[in-house]
DNA sequence: GACTAAATTTCGGTA
DNA sequence: TACCGAAGTTTAGTC
């Protein structure tokens, strides 16, 4: 539940910030442009680039992730001609990936030292979803048992494994979001332990805070239960945990 | 092929670029909390916030996405005695989700007008591939026909359907990299389209790329045949297309 | 290292 | 607008 990514190579520990009228090339897993314009550049302390507008979530316009070397190189005549003053080409260090900034002007530019960055904790997703559910397991009917979390089959864990009222088996696939896949996911559980005559014959129920029509479909098509999950009314009973606001 | 966005909000195109101590304290979704440490705030045009480290991939540590609402609270007493020195709040406008940054101390703050941006100009994704492969559709072997792209059936598109040298139906799931949720979506697709009568016998084949281990064992033993794509090669072949570099 | 599953996924396209 | 599938997905965990 909680993550931790303290550790880091010895790079230069620096972000250097560049705003910038440039056009971008990608060459690599696909070939992408993007026009001239002004942009931010953002060259973190292991080499890797990112390219922002002032719009648009968290994903960059363009990027090389890491390891990657950055070069500068010096504009030939015709790139010189078309105004470009200087060009950087950012080059992956497996792949090969491409990217190639033309840099025509350079409006601001700074380095900042940021040091090591002690790292996010999380708390609160699925794992934790997880346990109130167990905790409370007779959200799934009266007379259910629990019988344990991650529940270890030969091709990956169950989420819970329970019994119902009449001692049967039930396997719980537990999503934040249920799509398609988790119903595919908990049909090869199912298939694989109605196999084991020690389980069978076990009954699926597949239980999300929402789930996707197509997947309530999908999955009653194939005899296993829906369950939507109410998170904050199951964290409410929960006395031990509070929230941050 | 082509994607462009240009066509964006009246926002201030802006973009503000802060380097500070802070901590950082996100509920919503799920919590988080970030410790106190140096790091990159970027603040872009419509309100959404970014909070980078020196390193990781394009990724923010934590982020807000738009639209959202950036507030400046007056540390309490409490706050105050512990060294913060002011209190972002941003609130997003939808899900009411809160991301709390508390700055220590300022080190580095400036502004910038970008402008509208373009947009970027894609080229050469699975889209490339199944055109590419429908001109080459010989490559699935002797015989093969195309029939067409895109075929529609009532849960969803099949990426090509051709014939093959006896001609039978063939179903063809195209991927970049071939994975187990590729096979079950031709699964899917196959189960329903041996259903019609018109259509029926229909053979699957799965083509990528790429194609995991587990995936040709899981595909190969729903009797679905494996046909690994080489893209430059197919490209090649293509004489209308020329790369960047 | 390879593979699998989750993600505060984001991003496009379509019905 | 909701839903579905792809992504240069990224990231975290397990084997």
């Amino acid at each position: 539940m909680a993550s931790a990514r303290g550790i880091r190579s010895p790079y230069t520990r620096q972000v250097r910030l560049v705003i910038a009228r440039c056009s971008v090339d990608y060459a690599g897993r696909l070939s992408a442009h993007l026009p001239l314009a002004t942009r931010l550049l953002m060259i973190k302390g292991d080499g890797s680039l990112l390219v922002h507008s002032d719009g648009g979530s968290y994903k960059p316009l363009n990027w090389m992730s890491p390891p990657c070397t950055l070069e500068t190189v010096d504009p030939d005549d015709e790139q010189r001609a078309a105004g470009v003053a200087a060009v950087w080409k950012v080059t992956h260090r497996k792949t090969a990936d491409q990217l190639i900034v033309s840099i025509h002007e350079v409006l601001h530019d700074s380095s900042h030292e940021l040091g090591v960055d002690p790292g996010l904790v999380k708390d609160g997703v699925e794992a934790h979803l997880q346990q109130l559910l167990a905790e409370q397991i007779e959200l799934l009917g009266e007379g259910h048992r629990l019988v344990r979390r991650e529940y270890m089959t030969a091709i990956g864990p169950v989420d819970i494994l329970a019994t119902d009222a009449t001692g049967a088996s039930v396997a719980v696939e537990l999503k934040r979001r249920g799509d398609i896949d988790g119903v595919e996911q908990l049909t090869r559980y199912l298939e694989l332990m109605n196999r084991d005559p020690r389980l069978a014959p076990v009954t699926g129920v597949f239980a999300a805070q929402e789930i996707k029509p197509q997947a309530r479909v999908l999955a009653e098509d194939r005899g296993i239960r829906c369950v939507v999950l109410d998170y904050d009314a199951m964290r409410g009973i929960d006395s031990g945990h509070a929230r941050l606001f």
